[in-house]
DNA sequence: AATAAAATATGATTTTTGTCAGGTTTTTTT
DNA sequence: AAAAAAACCTGACAAAAATCATATTTTATT
């Protein structure tokens, strides 16, 4: 199995249902790309005609706000897909996606997957199964968003990049983001955002290099009101 | 065809690709239930084994925060679908569904789709279409949640009852909730809204008779900043 | 119809968050 | 290495929203 191969079935499970001679013809008719950072791999409004399956890197899915403000829908990092719903509808995208840094990544045209997709029901349900957890996470996103202070929300942000994209050898969070960033993602202010970080370092939850971020305090992270 | 079956048929359009045989079968199996106002059809935490699909009356979809309040994450109405998530996978569900008026409903057991799901491609992707579109508004929510003042996302929920589920003969929003549900929805505090809905008021946007709710100046609530 | 309960309303106050304005530090470019 | 630009930080203040307290109205129950 080729690099990609693996590391597309690794975190999009859908295509685990694919049979072996469907992966290799999708798998040979990928395309590498680099994007580097800051780079605007797609703009909402824009026809997608396929994936990007992510190599390498991290970027953040946005959309803007009518005030203007971009607003961090989700992060994606190896192994994670955009624009999975071009597969699905003839529709524009509705997200942005933006390198946070340096990016491998594949495209795989929406023509050699929709096959599988029209004549493999196992696969679909498999992708149905991946969407239908992207809706869950959305329903969850919502709630916090709507019922949680931006301080907690911002607590939770840090848990979360914690959790699941982990730590450099230092201990600090490995995705490093502006300050912009965490605000656009907790959706406040950025000088709110600065504020609640500066807070949270004068009681030594958190401590920071740079933009870099290290979690000092985990257990006050989670428990603070 | 049956009552329900065009029911069904015309709002999740994803059963439109069911053959005809398919349909009969899935129509006969359905039971129809009766929910009184305010009967919760199913909680958060269940496992589901079924979808319900509105013949007519309200609902809503809630999640319930940490911090003790319910969130209201969707409404639905005549022919629209609950549990759709369960057909995909084996989890509980993870938001409650509460009658906001009496309502009438079919519940068509899981097993009788799964074996749709599992043959009929072309249905399956059609589940995944009305899957996707769920998505989009979902993302569209959360920016609306991060960025919009309390006011604006009150006279957007205005608009958007107005616009989808129509006025009654009195030209009062045909659907009528709470203050408490508007807080719910909106997300903020029950006063809170009270509050924005009497200021309103005030200002001649709106009416009121009981919880009744009439939209005087739409141009207004379109426009507010 | 009287009573009780629930929902709606409003004032007073506090807390949270946003905005503006001015700094400093860090990063990038020349 | 210097200059410019971008990012970060902080204070002061304003605005938005939450909370608490207490009426009033509406709806449900007896």
């Amino acid at each position: 199995m080729s690099k990609c191969e693996s590391c597309i079935v690794r975190e999009f499970n859908a295509l685990k249902s694919l049979t072996r001679e469907e992966l290799m013809r999708v798998s040979a008719c990928k395309t590498a790309k680099i994007f580097r950072k800051g780079h605007v791999i797609f703009e909402e409004g824009e026809t997608l005609n396929g994936v990007y399956c992510v190599k390498s890197g991290v970027c953040k899915l946005t959309k803007m706000s009518e005030n203007g403000k971009d607003q961090v829908v989700k992060l994606v990092v190896k192994g994670g897909l955009l624009g999975k719903r071009s597969l699905v509808t003839e529709q524009k995208t509705n997200l942005s996606a933006v390198a946070l840094n340096d990016m491998e990544m594949c495209f795989v045209p929406k023509s050699e997957i929709m096959d599988d997709l029209n004549k493999n029901p196992k696969f679909t349900m498999d992708v149905l199964k991946t969407m239908a957890e992207d809706l869950k996470d959305s329903d969850e996103s919502l709630v916090n968003m709507a019922q949680k202070s931006v301080k907690r929300r911002m607590a939770e942000i840090l848990m979360y990049i914690h959790d699941n994209f982990g730590t450099d050898d230092d201990g600090y969070l490995s995705i490093v983001l502006s300050r912009e960033d965490y605000a656009s993602i907790v959706g406040t202010a950025t000088e709110s955002a600065i504020r609640i970080l500066s807070q949270f370092k004068k009681e030594d939850i958190i401590s920071t290099s740079g933009k870099r971020i290290k979690i000092e305090d985990y257990h006050s992270l989670k428990w603070m009101e």
